[in-house]
DNA sequence: GAGTAAGTTGTTAGCGCTCACAATAGTTTC
DNA sequence: GAAACTATTGTGAGCGCTAACAACTTACTC
């Protein structure tokens, strides 16, 4: 009950304690190297005694700056963002800065910006955005914040600096699995192609394909849902076309297991999946999932690294890339 | 790029082109009653064209409020905390709260006294508490914070306001439907007993059972993984003691779904299985899962609720519980 | 020993806002 | 028509901090 009891103590309080002044009081507690070793120790003591604790809005008001990044996301509950948002926040946190959250309840245009002038009003020191939309960036480009970006799955934008996981690498390594194993007929589910991820892993599962001489000409696109997933395995089941299937996600490759178990088509011995994302729960499915792992946590790292070399160094528009792995479990065999 | 370009509007500028005192733009952005209509119009057009935003930290400075929610999380990325996240944001920034977080690596006394510090030095106006352990509860009595606190599954505390599911009601819903269905042995898979929600779980099912005259002495504690419910599962596989189970949470239903089907007992011929939370993915595992469903968005608005009432009414500590719904899939029937 | 430099400390102003109060204009009452 | 209100607007101070500058030490140079 602290703050009941009585007034916190500032500045000034700590100096008439220490016998100093509140700029020599104001100098410890930012580090500044003209302090003496004596009168360095009796301030700090002083803070220590009173419980003194800088006061936010005093300091940001003069400097303006308010150690605090902003969050944008959206889809904030699913696996991958979460944890990128955790990365961020635990890399934020350490760097001595707040992080503030915005999360969006549907993509648009409107409600990006919408967050972003929230973010503003609170002057963040920078904004991190984990929507995954293709049209997040346009936004961004179009309302220049005046404040540092770094968006999550994006790489050359011009300005607005990005941190990836490798989405195409990550397809050709399930594709190249496939491919090894000896399939020839290799389809594809992929994502809403509104997401630049979604986007990345067609492409890549494309590329694969052609650079080994197959066709990829087996595409269908759901909505990254379990759901949407089941929907197009019930139809696969009927039409038997592909003898392995590249899933855009882990969650679909659930629903597409759910219905092929439903259908007798048999995983891995009739039909091969391989999936992405490596959520935990991936390694339990039946059969355990193959899939390409990604690490969000590390993706949200190396955003708040982008961030604070543009925060503090001031550094431009950069990139940086997180390489995906491929986890090799039991929905994969050689074709029968 | 506004902020280079030239200083930021204030109260100032924007009096100075309405022709009024800086004092009666406050009114007006402050919804005072006593202003004029044609004065309120006059400042809302200088506004508009200036782009006046009000400086969050001077307005703090003198307010000693910060607008801003402090939300400490454990286990963010899981999908039941995420999601009360979500409701929390939704609700605080809707009420014009900015969100702040702070996620826990791990759960102990330091750890959330660090969190509430950091909160603390944010001069939050109130801090929502995202972490289902009893611990935190004991932490949060110890270090009264001064702003009002309101914890996601805690009842009964006398400083901290609680929203939570009812769990022993969840735990009965599902229990009961396995008696309903003429199951006589029911086991228990539990979640950590750390976790206030996982005792509650356990109690429900304990006296669910104790109420029909039924054992309640088969139960095993798990870690809420999928990885502990296949390591259960497997065990469980040999000794078939039970011929209905009721799992703690859905992702330790999966493990154990997948450990039943390695082993080649039959989900629900063999063993019937109820989860808990009823996560997206829950319809699609197989089978698809009988579970319990919890509304946690609901769960995080509710927190909000409270919140603002405190906030805003100084009300007292107060409670508020959601109904959990029971979600009858096909992982339950009548035994053999 | 005067002159200069470097290190250390203090003084003053002001960031942009809200609060308490003062002042003015407009309205009602008897 | 003066007194007593009410509605509307303005003035001054200060929230707690940092930045810029001023001032005072102490040490060193020639």
């Amino acid at each position: 009950m602290a703050k009941t009891s009585a007034r916190m103590p500032r500045l000034e309080d700590v100096a008439e304690r220490a016998g100093v002044s509140h700029q020599t009081v104001s100098r410890v507690i930012n580090n500044h190297p003209n302090v003496s070793k004596a009168t360095r120790e009796r301030v700090e003591a002083a803070i220590a005694e009173l419980g003194y604790r800088r006061n936010t809005a005093a300091r940001s008001l003069v400097t303006r700056k308010s150690q605090t990044i902003g969050v944008l996301g959206s889809e904030l509950s699913q696996y991958g963002p979460a944890n990128t948002l955790l990365g961020v926040e635990h890399a934020a946190r350490d760097a001595g800065y707040f992080v503030s959250i915005a999360a969006l309840r549907a993509v648009s245009r409107e409600a990006i910006f919408d967050a972003i002038r929230h973010f503003l009003d609170q002057s963040v020191d920078g904004i991190v955005v984990i929507v995954p939309h293709s049209e997040t960036l346009l936004a961004l480009e179009e309302l220049k914040p005046g404040v540092p970006v770094v968006a999550v799955g994006s790489l050359g934008s011009e300005s607005v600096s990005g941190a990836m996981v490798d989405q195409k690498r990550g397809a050709e390594l399930a594709v190249g699995h496939l491919i090894e194993q000896g399939h020839r007929r290799i389809g594809h589910i992929a994502g809403p192609q509104d997401w630049i991820d979604a986007v990345a892993r067609a492409e890549g599962w494309s590329a694969a394909l052609r650079a080994a001489g197959l066709e990829d000409n087996l595409v269908v696109e759901g909505d990254w849902s379990a759901g949407s997933g089941y929907e197009i395995g019930r139809k696969l089941a009927a039409e038997r076309t592909a003898t392995a299937l590249f899933v855009g996600n882990d969650q679909m490759s659930l629903g597409l297991l759910r219905a092929f178990n439903e259908a007798g088509v048999r995983v891995p011995e009739d039909v091969s999946v391989v999936g992405f994302d490596d959520q935990p729960e991936s390694g339990y499915f039946t059969p355990p999932l193959t899939t390409v792992r990604q690490d969000f946590e590390e993706l949200g790292r190396r955003c708040m690294d982008l961030m604070l070399s543009a925060i503090e160094n001031g550094d431009t528009v950069s990139t940086t890339v997180v390489e995906p792995e491929l986890v090799v479990r039991r929905s994969t065999s050689a074709p029968a």
